[in-house]
DNA sequence: TGTTGTTAGTTACAAAATCAACTGTTAATT
DNA sequence: AATTAACAGTTGATTTTGTAACTAACAACA
């Protein structure tokens, strides 16, 4: 189609990586969601607690950058499925420590093998040199 | 901190993805919504039209793969504050051709400015060719 | 001790996204 | 022509998110 502009959409970062981060997350999200009925702010939760252990959610919230509000609506969710439990801080009595139960953290090794085949393939399309680039690039856009 | 296990969620292309694709966003968002009050579906309906030109929903749905109530609802928006205007296609009265107002082209012009510094900022961070690589990679991304 | 401020997490309400069902129009098939 | 299917776009119901106000616990300091 013919532009009347010469402003490209398309090469507008936020917008670029908008659509590619969509697209990349589509087939994994159809595994989470179909497999458990989970979402993005579930099985990033979960994640968490599977890769790093028992921790608060004060914790998640500054690891993932998500608002504390969808971390607690997601560890509610997880608790309600028996994916995890809590456990008050017995020193600082605000604080919960989550813990992955063993459904949760059967869960979290089967979508982890998910991810990591996915992500596999999604790095086979491209030179080795280059997801480096991209991988390095989108750490420092991500810590902007 | 010591992780439990050895897969890195920093490294996973959807999620590394997505952190960038919201950190990035998130200055352009901040001056689009103070600036004219819109959404993210209205400012990438706006810019669709403000480069094509004269379009009906559907191609911009096609475009953008953003789902069609979406844009059904931006355009009712962009609509009520006079951004666009809209008219039924003689041909084929099912479509309506949709085409920025004077004041939906100046809210484009200003918000392309906005955008095109902003990217050449972004863009300025790093290395022309790894640039090049990240727009290369990410556009193959985004068409999966 | 009492007051004030801060923090972890929840909840209530409003805004927005999603999904399915709907209207009106065109195209295809008989 | 009549029927059926397909399509552009809208609307309504439900789900999810975002924002702000809230509770309960701790900390600092007079």
């Amino acid at each position: 189609m013919t532009k009347k502009d010469d402003f490209d959409l398309q090469d507008f970062l936020p917008y670029l990586l908008n659509q590619a981060a969509e697209e990349s997350s589509l087939s994994f999200q159809n595994i989470y969601k179909a497999r458990y009925g989970m979402l993005r702010t579930e099985w990033r939760v979960l994640f968490h607690l599977g890769i790093y252990g028992r921790m608060s959610a004060k914790e998640i919230c500054e690891r993932s950058k998500m608002h504390k509000t969808k971390i607690s609506r997601a560890v509610a969710r997880l608790e309600e499925r028996r994916f995890l439990t809590r456990e008050r801080d017995a020193g600082d009595r605000r604080l919960e420590a989550l813990e992955l139960t063993a459904a949760g953290r059967a869960a979290y090794i089967e979508l982890r093998g998910v991810a990591m085949d996915y992500d596999a393939k999604l790095a086979e399309a491209f030179s080795p040199d280059d997801v480096a680039v991209l991988r390095k690039l989108l750490h420092h856009l991500a810590k902007l």
